[in-house]
DNA sequence: CAGTGGTCTAGACCACAAT
DNA sequence: TTGTGGTCTAGACCACTGT
């Protein structure tokens, strides 16, 4: 990476910017490599910090970059597909999906979850915590409601929480016959809890893919799972077919 | 909105910053209202105006609300449901589905779309550009890349651009079998053509969604659409049932 | 401890839309 | 021309990680 110095050009600086250092990486880097801090690079490039931090910025946005406080910005490698609707109708819990129940309680859920639930909005459901893990990282926190009516059989269960009421929820899932399943995938920020299970900063960008599973005609349970968005690509597959790898710049023709 | 003063917390104050505006945007203001300028706001909170335009950025990312040089901040209605992988197993094109072909034409791919079709690396592909409208607002901005084999009676077309041409490319699809089609969704950012075209500036955050349709064992037509991340809420589902809502701030129990 | 990225300030000027 | 959001600067200090 040369100390290029930037030409008048008609876009924002730190746009610029990103296409340099954009080119850089995929020339100059290579993965897990450590770039220069902060305040060398925007005096190489003659701009103030705030305007080299837009840059990189943007580039860790785009999953091109990972930033950590205390040690320094590394070259992040592509992105991880993550299977999130796959053509199987599989309950959540069923099989090795790389899901982990972690915590399970009854409790009054937000008042839109219960709307999209049949539930009175009073009626306590329950809530089962879990996280996601690949290739050794935290890629998502799931919060699944279930409402009573589902798994009535539960009532058995007298641990108030923990994992193992986790995984009976789960389980008395299964025995219903799932009719379908239908997800909607949007762009939110990670909220402190959120951002903790997912090693991130508070307000971090995530993908939140709510899931809504149907069973006799109803909602039989409701998943909001929230993936880091600079480290996932979310797949959706009928097929379960190869792996469609996407160009760091996405260059038309 | 008071003019409330900051406590001193353990978290960012462009953090509570946000939260402070996103409960008056619930509580005092209502969809397309005008926000005070972020300078009487930045005062009124006793904060500099970066600090503030911290908290509307992300408040933009949630969707909460739309910020237009020259003109001022308005809070943004809900995002829309846009339905991306419906199980109809349609190609690109059959039906009203808001999408217009405007332009197609012969060109070589970019290497990973070369990498994804079966073609080889520089064998030219038609490309047709297709965008998608919801509620008059633009919300996507296709890429199809059709390789020549998949449509082998094309070759009668003259045209070599032009609106017509993208349609008769779309035409000739629709006569091979679709055997599936997988989708990727992740977090990109808009690139100044894409910008342009969803009314928005360089660098706003998308979702961009990669779909292969495969016939005849192969990778038959592979489309990359750029939705706006801000508007939007990409559904996927195999039941079309009702719209799944969500909770502004996601509440948590 | 030193070094990193994260937050924050108080200004300045620019690009754009409406008048 | 006026007023808006967008860009940029040159600092300061904070929070965290490693040694």
């Amino acid at each position: 990476m040369g100390t290029t110095q930037l030409e008048t050009v008609p876009e924002p600086k730190y746009w610029h910017l990103r296409t340099v250092l954009s080119e850089a990486l995929e020339s100059e880097f290579s993965v897990g490599e450590i770039l220069p801090n902060e305040r060398d690079l925007a005096a190489r490039f003659g701009v103030a910090r705030a305007t080299l931090r837009q840059a990189l910025e943007q580039l860790e946005l785009e999953g091109r970059l990972q930033r950590r406080r205390g040690v320094g910005t590394t070259v992040a490698p592509p992105r991880v597909g993550v299977a999130v609707g796959t053509e199987q109708h599989a309950w959540p819990g069923a099989g090795e999906d790389g899901w982990q129940a972690t915590d399970s309680a009854l409790a009054v859920p937000p008042a839109t979850v219960a709307d999209a639930l049949v539930t009175g909005a009073e009626d306590p459901v329950h809530i089962v915590r879990r996280s996601r893990v690949t290739h050794g990282q935290p890629v998502a926190a799931e919060l699944l409601y279930v409402p009573q009516s589902s798994v009535p059989d539960l009532s058995a269960i007298d641990a108030p929480s923990g994992a193992a009421r986790a995984r009976a929820v789960l389980r008395e899932l299964q025995r219903l016959e799932l009719e379908g399943q239908e997800s909607a995938v949007e762009l939110g920020s990670a909220r402190a809890d959120e951002a903790r299970e997912l090693d991130r900063l508070t307000g971090a960008p995530v993908l939140v893919v709510t899931t809504r599973y149907l069973a006799h005609g109803r909602t039989a349970a409701l998943s909001v799972a929230t993936y880091r968005a600079d480290t996932c690509r979310l797949t959706f597959g009928d097929t379960g077919g190869v792996e469609i790898h996407q160009d760091p710049e996405r260059r038309a023709s």
